[in-house]
Parts: structure tokens; sequence; C-alpha cells
RNA sequence: UGGGAUAUAGCUCAGUUGGUUAGAGCGCUACCUUGACAUGGUAGAGGUCUCCGGUUCGAGUCCGGAUAUCCCAACCA
């Protein structure tokens, strides 16, 4: 294989790898803390290191990559800050089940030697994520990687809580928050899913302690009866007037609680009566904050019942409760009635068991101040949604925010830096570990043992892995970042939490533009999950397609904001569209055998005397896709930008320019010869820079071989635009483009003739061109050769025709001009089947005059329409007239 | 219950501010190994743009309503 040659197939598995490292080696991917180069920084959602890339990732890191390559082309100082999660909780579930394996637990092990022990596991497996992101070809400044348990972000955490502690933006208190009973951690309220699950109503009997009747109450969870303090009715309801301020004996528990009134109760639903379970529901705790009613929490951490109720209950699980008391209850004869009912609960995101309300000592951000510049910058446009629907989403939930439960119960994260004073019982908050405490001065001081939500120290990330609370370069450079590319899924997780932190510590905008994407569903269009067995994994496609057409899959299909499915078919498609870029290029390749570079470059003009029309009408076109790419990419329609080259590239570029050019490179004009090569290189290396931050390793591939490149490599070449290669682009000419595509009309109308009529592709046959005037003459005449090898001519004649007898004609129409093609049939084909084809195509333009007529026909649009779109319409009514009379003709001659 | 979307070819989706004959990819049919590529080429079939109204000379596009599907949030004793 000689240097300028590439292989016959394309190994994107090997050439991916290599390429890769070589990137990497070569430091192309650094960024400057100090640059003259305006800067463009992108911040990585940080995966979760303990896990593996899925398809979510790959499309996230697809457009994430596409954007930083382009702008990093297009002269920034563009730097793509990686990192991963420590994710506490899914974390220390995977090293749990490791030591379950074992026979251990966490508590078997104690707290420091489980860290150890995730930190071991860490170590092992923290890197397969970044490995596999490098094979998708994220071009990511490798040397800046955080780990969000850094030692500096731990450091930025620390700072962040204490000075939000100081201003009394973070609490500590006993409030009703949503308990997980198998993670034995509370949860936020975005970590609860509602799910409709089908349960019952259970109406039970509360007789008066006073002996004097009973109520019904209606409740979905009758074991929660235990803990009831009360029972509430609507003040109004005239049923239940005498009822209030009377007490009730509480079956089974054996206590007496008060009937009293209040305004939330519902008088149409169920019974009119609702218990009151202020330590295990959130509106019940509401009623019970209102009317100061005792708290009786009746559950221990792992879900089951505690010394709070009966000795028969206690120790079950909620479950096992409920039928105990449903049981207990009907015995007693206190049943009422059963009703099936379906409502929805909460499951834990993480486990999915179900989510205990449960009053806790937690910690909380206090969200109402944070909220209201971090609305304020995005109604006031300074941080823009892309697509701009999701402003409304973001804006509705800041309006709704609640505080935020950051403590967990484990042990894998960032501890708490609170200490208790055992002697005075204060705490102590400190960014340091204090040594004694604040308030007395005590030695006896116990670090908080819980751990902060792992989306705390997300909430810091576009500023903590740029060095604050340093004042670093980085940080000046970068922040704040210009786009955040994420899915709507952790709008309000992660993206809502960010632009609070990072107005609060940063005094400015975490990032310009936040771009969202949808999900990847299947081809079903449903969740992508490893529970249904559907999810495919981007390593095994890549390992299969290459990392090139996997993106291109993902960015061609991305449509704003909205999910898409991924299809295998489509994924195929686009593997056949590399091994098409692949042939192209090694076509072009062989064709620059003994090309001569000239030294000018990538700015050498070929002689304008020798330049082809195909030669013009590519540079032409190489110029519309520049600028639709461009308009595409500044607006965010990756897709569009994708399809453009896409077209560009198969159905130009190939179809139809490496055609045209073939007599050329295979003929005798030297000149021509020269001067086409000099184009073919040329756009073939400003189609490899177009199409590089979409598929990056076959164009680097390929790039590598041109003859004519300015740059080591293409990571650091320039990205073309209509502006910027201006010079070139001047080869390129609007009318000969439009003479080219007139040949290419030609070309299609004999072919479809020979299809149509089944004239075997082979054989060789006779067409005559005839123009509607003297200038489309000379047209069709200096590019008669390119329509004879084309269409696949012996004879190609050009004038006027003297007979249609038993000839095939086809109006050919492009713009204002017009040429019927006409092919003489005899002796080739069955007569009657050009009669139906002739036949087929009148009918279809007798059908467009007449919309065409009556639209002209009515008074009101030649009054109201712009005069351009009459004159298009008299204009094109006379080309279908002409048109229909060739037609005419060629049907008499034939019959 | 509230908010947000979506409805265009068999499938997945484009269709900018209303303006000729509504496009692409995949799939399908026919023909073809012609010198980069059969992961290819050429040609073709296939659409009452969900339905009903309205605005307009003109609506896939704008407005109202209906239906269906999806997502998010809240709530359902």
């Amino acid at each position: 294989m000689s240097p300028n040659q590439l292989s016959d197939r394309y190994n994107p598995e090997e050439v991916e790898t290599r390429l890769y490292s070589w990137w990497e080696e070569q430091g192309f991917f650094k960024a400057e803390d100090v640059s003259t180069r305006p800067p463009f920084c992108v911040i990585l959602p940080p995966p979760n290191v303990t896990g593996s890339l899925h398809m979510g990732h790959a499309l996230d890191h697809s457009i994430q990559d596409v954007l930083v390559r382009w702008k990093r082309m297009s002269g920034y100082n563009a730097l793509w800050l990686p990192g991963t999660d420590h994710a506490g909780i899914a974390t220390q579930s995977v090293v749990e089940r490791e030591l379950r394996k074992e026979k251990l637990s966490r508590q078997d092990l104690g707290r420091e030697a489980f860290e150890q022990r995730v930190w071991q596991w860490k170590e092992q497996y923290g890197s397969r994520i970044v490995e596999q992101m490098k094979r998708l070809g994220d071009s990511c400044d490798w040397d800046r990687l955080k780990f969000t348990l850094d030692k500096d972000v731990s450091k930025a955490v620390r700072k962040v809580f204490v000075s939000l502690y100081q201003k009394g933006w973070i609490y500590k208190g006993t409030r009703l928050i949503n308990w997980s009973p198998q993670l034995e951690s509370a949860l936020s309220d975005l970590e609860v899913e509602h799910r409709e699950v089908k349960g019952h109503i259970w109406h039970i009997r509360y007789p008066l302690a006073d002996g004097s009747g009973s109520l019904v109450v209606a409740t979905t969870r009758p074991e929660t009866m235990l803990g009831d303090v009360a029972v509430a009715v609507h003040p109004e309801d005239p049923r239940f007037q005498d009822f209030i301020g009377k007490e009730i004996e509480l079956p089974l528990a054996g206590r007496r609680i008060p009937v009293i009134g209040d305004t939330y109760v519902d008088r149409e639903f169920g019974s009119g009566a609702v218990k009151i379970t202020p330590a295990h529901d959130f509106n019940d705790y509401e009623i019970g904050q209102r009317h100061q009613l005792e708290m009786i929490n009746i559950m221990e951490r792992n879900g089951t019942l505690n010394e709070s109720v009966p000795e028969a209950y206690r120790g079950l699980t909620a479950g096992q409760a409920r039928n105990k008391v449903v049981e207990d209850l009907e015995k007693a004869g206190l049943l009422v009635e059963v009703e099936a009912h379906t409502h929805s609960v909460g499951h834990c995101s993480r486990t999915g068991c179900v989510v205990e309300p449960l009053l806790s000592e937690q910690w909380f951000v206090k969200t109402s101040e944070l909220a209201v510049p971090a609305k304020r910058v995005v109604e006031s446009g300074t941080l823009r949604f892309e697509p701009e629907t999701w402003t409304k989403t973001y804006l509705h939930w800041m309006s709704i925010i609640q505080d935020w439960c950051i403590s967990r119960q484990l042990w894998w994260g960032h501890r708490i830096p609170a200490w208790k004073c055992e002697d005075c019982g204060q705490l102590s908050v400190s960014e340091v570990d204090p040594t004694q405490c604040s308030h007395c001065g005590s030695q006896k001081i116990q670090q908080d043992e819980d751990v902060l939500d792992t989306w705390f120290s997300s909430a810091l990330w576009p500023f903590s892995t740029l060095g604050w609370p340093q004042e670093t370069e980085a940080l000046k450079t970068f922040y704040p970042t210009n786009v955040l590319v994420t899915g709507h899924d952790i709008i309000f997780f992660w993206v809502a939490r960010m632009i609070m932190a990072g107005l609060e510590f940063c005094k400015d905008v975490p990032f310009r533009t936040v771009y969202i994407h949808g999900l990847i569903r299947d081809a079903q269009g449903l969740k992508m999950s490893k529970s249904s067995g559907n999810a495919v994994d981007p390593v095994e496609l890549i390992e299969k397609n290459g990392a090139d057409a996997l993106r291109f899959t993902l960015i061609s299909q991305l449509a704003a904001g909205r999910d898409l499915k991924f299809s295998p078919q489509r994924l195929e498609g686009y593997r056949n569209f590399m091994n098409k870029i692949w042939n192209a290029a090694r076509f072009s390749l062989s064709a620059l055998e003994g090309f001569e570079v000239p030294k000018e470059g990538l700015e050498a003009l070929p002689q304008k005397a020798d330049v082809s029309a195909a030669d013009q009408w590519i540079v032409y076109k190489l110029g519309l896709v520049e600028g639709a790419v461009d308009e595409a990419l500044q607006s965010y329609r990756f897709a569009d930008a994708a399809n453009a080259i896409y077209n560009f590239a198969w159905h130009e570029f190939c179809d139809w320019y490496l055609e045209f050019i073939k007599p050329v490179i295979y003929g005798s004009s030297e000149g021509e010869k020269k001067a086409t090569q000099l184009v073919l290189a040329q756009v073939l290396n400003r189609l490899m820079r177009l199409l590089h931050p979409f598929t990056p390793f076959i164009t680097e591939e390929i790039y590598q071989k041109l003859p004519i490149k300015a740059k080591e490599s293409l990571v650091v070449e320039s990205f073309p635009t209509p502006r910027n290669d201006k010079q070139w682009l001047s080869v390129g000419s609007e009318e000969v483009a439009f003479a080219v595509d007139l040949v290419r009309e030609v070309v299609t109308a004999i072919r479809n003739i020979r299809g149509e009529n089944r004239i075997k592709p082979g054989e060789k046959i006779t067409a005559r061109l005839v123009p509607e005037s003297a200038q489309v003459q000379k047209l069709l005449g200096d590019n008669r050769h390119s329509i004879m090898s084309l269409a696949k001519l012996e004879v190609c004649e050009i004038g006027p025709v003297d007979s249609l007898s038993k000839c095939a004609v086809t109006p050919v129409v492009v713009g204002e001009v017009r040429v019927d093609v006409v092919v003489p049939l005899e002796g080739l084909v069955d007569i009657a089947e050009e009669i139906k084809r002739t036949k087929k195509s009148l009918e279809k333009k007798h059908k467009e005059i007449s919309q065409l007529q009556s639209r002209l026909n009515n008074d009101n649009f030649i009054k109201n329409a712009p005069e351009e779109v009459v004159e298009q319409g008299r204009a094109q009514l006379d080309q279908l007239k002409a048109q229909i009379q060739s037609l005419e003709d060629s049907l008499a001659r034939l019959r």
C-alpha cells in the first residue's frame, strides 16, 4: 500500500483506537488557561464513576463533541471539561452487593473500612467509563479530569455548605421527609417516582369515646391508623356538626383522639371524615401543624413498626401490618366496606421500593431566596434554554420549588461538615475539621453521620471543576461556561441547582445556554432499561459499526428537545454512509495519482480556462453546503447540519461529481485533468473538515492521506465556512451550476425513458435534445460529452427536431429553461409501453394545469397575491402548455 | 387536576416567516456486478398532511374546537 492510498476496507476498530491515542499524545484536546483565542467551554455532565456508557451518554456526548470540535476548529480556545460522579446511592449499592457475596454488610466492616472498600472499587472500575468515552471519540481535555470527591472539589463543597449555613439557608430540622426503607435513607422529593398502583380504600368505623355513636373514615393505608392523632371533618359539613370537639376511641391502638374541623377535607370524597396521621402523610402533617397535634412516629428506619404501636404489630412491615390491621378490624366488626381504588404511590427511584413519609431530623437547603435570581436570569434571557420551550417548564418548577433535603444516611459521599457538642448540644459547622466546640470549647464533639445528596456537589460542578474557590486562571477564562448539554430529565435535579449555586457563589450564570435534548428510546418508543431488556449497549454498536456511524445516527435524528427512537436499520444506513465516504476517498486518491501539489496549497486556484462545468458546479454546491452547515450549527440545529453534509457528500459529490470527472481523469487533456485534480483535492479536503466534528475518526484517517492539507491533524484544522473560504469558493459559479443542474435533469430524463421502457443499461442509444433557445443550445453543446457518458449515449444530437416519429419525448424544465429530450424508439422497445408512459405524464400535466388555471382565473388571486407570485404562475402556465404540446405531438407520432 | 408537547408515505422523521407538483432515510418493486463502493448503481410505486370549523386570493404551515398518544408536575383520605 503506497502512503497515499487507503486500505480496501474501512476498519473502524483499528483506525479508531490508533487515532484516538495519537490525538491524545499530541495534546490536541488541551485548552489553555490563558489564551488570545476566545474561550469556549462545555462542562461534561459527570457520569456515574461505576457505571458504563449507555445510549443516553452516547447521544449527550456526541452533541457535545460536535459542538466542541466545531468551535475548536473555528478558532476558539475550546475546553471540554470531563469528570465523573461518585453517585452516592448507586455506588454504595454496588459495593454493598459485592460485600453481600462475602456474607458481609457495611456495618460489619465499619464506616472507615467500608469507605476504603468503595475507593478500591472506584480505583479498579472508575476508568472504564472514561475508556468508553474515548471509544466514542470524546475530545475532552483529560488532564483536567475531575471526580466529585476530589480534594479540591470537597473544599468547594464545604465552603458552600458553611456559607449557606451561616446565611441560614442551610438548616437542620425535623420534618416529614421521603424515606426509603430499603436504603434506610432520606430522599429528596425529586428522587421519588410516583406510580399508579391498584389498591383499596377501607372504610373503618371509629366509635366515639362517650358511646354516643361513631363515624366512618376512609383510608388507603389502614396500618397508619396506629399513628392517628385525630379525625378531621369539614367544619361546615352538616353530617358531622355534632362530632367536632368530641373524642374518638381509636380502635386497636387504645388511644383517645379528637375530632377536628378543617377545610382541607373534601366533603364529597370517601366518607367525608379523614383520619389524621401527621407523622406518615404529607397532608396530615400540614393539618397536624395547623392544629398543633401530636406526631406519633410508628416506624423504624427499616420500615417496620416500632414500640409506639401495640405489641401485636411491632416488627411488622407496613404491608404485613396492613393485613393484620384489616383482619383485626374485621373481627371487631369495624370494617364497613372495602372498595377497589387506584392511586399513585411514591417509589424510590433507586431501589423501586415504596417510599414512606417519615418524621425525621434532616438537613435542608432553603430555596426560596436562591430561586429568585435563578428565575430572573432565565426570564431576562441572560441564560437561554435551547429549545426555548423548556423555559416554561423550568420557570414553573422554580415557582413551586420546595426546600431541598440534602442529608442522606449513607457512608459514601461528602460527609456533612457539622459537629455536635456532647456538652452543650450545639452544632459547629466548619470548613476545616474543628478540634473543639465553637460554642463552649468542649472537645467532645462528634461529626454528623450523614453525607450530602450527590446532587449537592453536582450543583457546584461548573465552578468547582475550574478551581473555585481559588481564583484560578481557568476560572477567570472559562466561567461562565458557554453551553450545557443535557437531557430534560435532570433539569430540576441538576440544571436548576447549578444555576442557583452559580449565581450565589460566582455572581454569574454558570452557562449562557442550556441545550436540552430528548431521551433515547427503543425502536418501539419505550424507555430503554436494563430490567426490560431493551437497552442496547453503545460500546457493542461501536465495535460493530464504528463510533462515527453511531455518532452520525444519533446526531442526524436529533429533533429539538424531543425523544428519539433508536433503530438499528438506521444505524446500518449510516454505517453504509461511512463506507461510501471511504470509497469515495479511495477513488479520489487514485484519481489524484501523479497530481502535483501547487505550492499555494489550500489557496491554490485552478487555471480558469481549464476548469470544467462540473468543477464549477461542485464548488458552488460546496459553498451552499458550507453556508447551510454554518447556519444550522449556529442555531443548534445539529441534525440539519449533518443531513446537509450527508446530502452533499452522497448525492452531489459521489453521485454526480465523481461520475462527471471520470472521463476527465481517464481522458487525454492534461490541462483539464490538472484543474479537475486540484478541484477534487480541494473539495475532498473541505468535505473532510466539514464532516469531522460529526465523524472524527474516518475523516482524520482520510485527511492524513490527502495531498493538500494545511495542518497536522483535522482536530486543529479550520472549519470551512463561506466567509473564510471566500477566495476558493469563487471557483464555483452559479450560472454554470445552473447549466449542470440542467444537464443532470436531461440525463435523468433519458435514464427514465430507458428504465420505463426496459432498455438494457448497456445498450447504447441515440438521443436528441431540443433546446428552446440558442443560448440553451450552446449550454447543452458545452456539456455534450458529460451527457453522453452519463446517459450511455452513442449519438447525442442537439438542435431542432425534424420528425418525432416513434419517439419518446420528455420535456425537462429547470427554472425558466426548457429542453425536450427525444429518444427514437423504433426497433428498441414495445411502442405500447411508451404510449402508456406518455399518457401517464400527460395526465399529470393536465392535472397541474387545471389547478394552476383555476387559480389564475380567480380575480381575487390576481388582485391580492404579490406580483411575482402571479407572474410566476403565468410563466408556469406557458411552460405547462408547451410541455403538453410536446407530449401530445409525440403521442400522435407513436400511434 | 394543572403544565408541556406530538399527530405528514408501511416505519422513523424533515417541512424556516402561509405561495407552484409536500421531501429524506429505511423498507418495498423492477432492472443492473458499467473501472471507488452490491455496505453499491439506475428507475419506480407509495401521502384526502388525525378529524371538524374559522381566517385568507391561497393553509401541512395561522386561529378555535374535537380525538388520540406521550412527557412532566401536583393530588387523590
